[in-house]
DNA sequence: TGTACATCAGTGAACGCGCGTTCACTGATGTAC
DNA sequence: TGTACATCAGTGAACGCGCGTTCACTGATGTAC
């Protein structure tokens, strides 16, 4: 990968057109996007564009990966920045999630939203991507798990088996019920923000910030993990 | 409401045209939708669909209003087929809940997935629809609730003001904890809709149904409702 | 330092397409007497 | 039962629009000698 000024600048132009993407996709909706009202946005013409994406689903697919990495980074980012034993990273992984969610929605929407029709993403790249995150906090619930073992956490046997065979397929170092943890915990957390998302939570709860802090902490009760 | 013969072939060619529109959502994305296209389907030129909606957008608000009706239905036909007790029906109702979300992906993706470029749903119309279906779980958890009352029940302090306006304002003789636990099991049950809908969850747990039931299962023993 | 050449970002015109909506119309069906 | 009229589902042409992508091109920048 040469680094010279020209492919700095390259590479400069090909952030400008993801921004200019991720803007009006806010504006106007995830299926909304196309080639030449970003083209209008930067000011240049249509077929500039193709000098730096083959085509707008390639330009899409850059879109999903670079949501999918950056929400990775910023659950890294906070796991790294957390000084406490493990309950507590996960609670702070858990929190910057959220936050990411909410503060990149139109991102949020791309990569767990409806599919843009007409798009095909390639999964060969996607799923490698969307595990990243995952894994973090699987790894983070394994640690806990090791801290304190004892705890019933009754899988069914169908699905415990299927865990077994990803863990194995994985070569992931990691107990199933870490894993069957992690899954169950994903989907409280992500409902929540789904429908925060969605304008379908603050009309009740009112304070979504404490009604999600309180799941995490009925989620860590569940799994018998407790401050 | 008259209910002449040319009154029902009316509504008989409206339905037919969200038949339609159903059927295309479905192989191009909610988002995918258009009036040429329907009318190609229908074998009809795309002005005589004006004579049954005033527009797209009045078209897509019908779909939504009958997928929240529809919803509900199913939702209400569970809870009064079961025989025993509340969390019976609970369990039930949560159970054709997730059913109709399967059965009716594209619908489901219209009511609770990204929003459509270009349409705005009119909240005084689909609100009161969406609000219907979860009427019927707040109450039969509070059924249970008065069945089986002593919980703690740790409602978040800011929380639980704003259930209680929100009971006051709606006029609605239920406990703010029924209406937390509601809230509370609505995002687990969401987030893993979303997530098998979406072909995430399926991967990992492989017998989603199992994981679903255990997912309810844990619903009831944090509400302090068990079987 | 100066010249010849290659690279490549960006342009402008054009393609064929599908879209929502309007309009004046046709022709069948239903109603009033 | 028959005639005159109103209703209204559906047509066909047209509007102005935005879309992704292609192509041959220009002109500036960078490289080799």
């Amino acid at each position: 990968m040469p680094d010279t000024r020209q492919e700095r600048l390259r590479e400069a132009t090909r952030q400008e057109i993801k921004a200019a993407a991720r803007k009006l996709m806010g504006e106007v909706g995830t299926a909304g996007v196309s080639i030449r009202a970003i083209s209008r946005e930067l000011g240049l013409t249509p077929p500039a564009l193709y000098h730096y994406y083959d085509s707008l689903d390639a330009l899409i697919t850059a879109l999903i990966l670079d949501a999918f990495n950056a929400l990775a980074d910023a659950m890294e980012a906070a796991r790294d920045a957390e000084q406490g034993d493990s309950i507590h990273k996960l609670m702070s992984v858990m929190i910057a999630y959220r936050r990411w969610a909410l503060e990149h929605a139109v991102d949020f929407q791309l990569i767990y939203g409806n599919p843009i029709p007409g798009y095909n993403a390639p999964a060969d790249l996607t799923v490698p991507a969307a595990a990243r995150g995952f894994a973090i906090v699987v790894g983070i619930i394994e640690q806990a798990r090791r801290a304190s073992p004892s705890v019933s956490g009754a899988i069914p046997r169908t699905v415990k088996t299927q865990l077994e065979q990803v863990i194995q397929h994985e070569g992931y170092p990691v107990s199933p019920l870490a894993l069957y943890n992690s899954v169950s915990g994903w989907v409280r957390i992500h409902g929540t923000i789904m429908l925060e998302l969605y304008g379908h939570l603050e009309p009740v709860v009112g304070d979504v910030d404490a009604f999600y802090r309180a799941q995490l902490e009925g989620m860590l009760r569940e799994m018998g993990l407790t401050d």
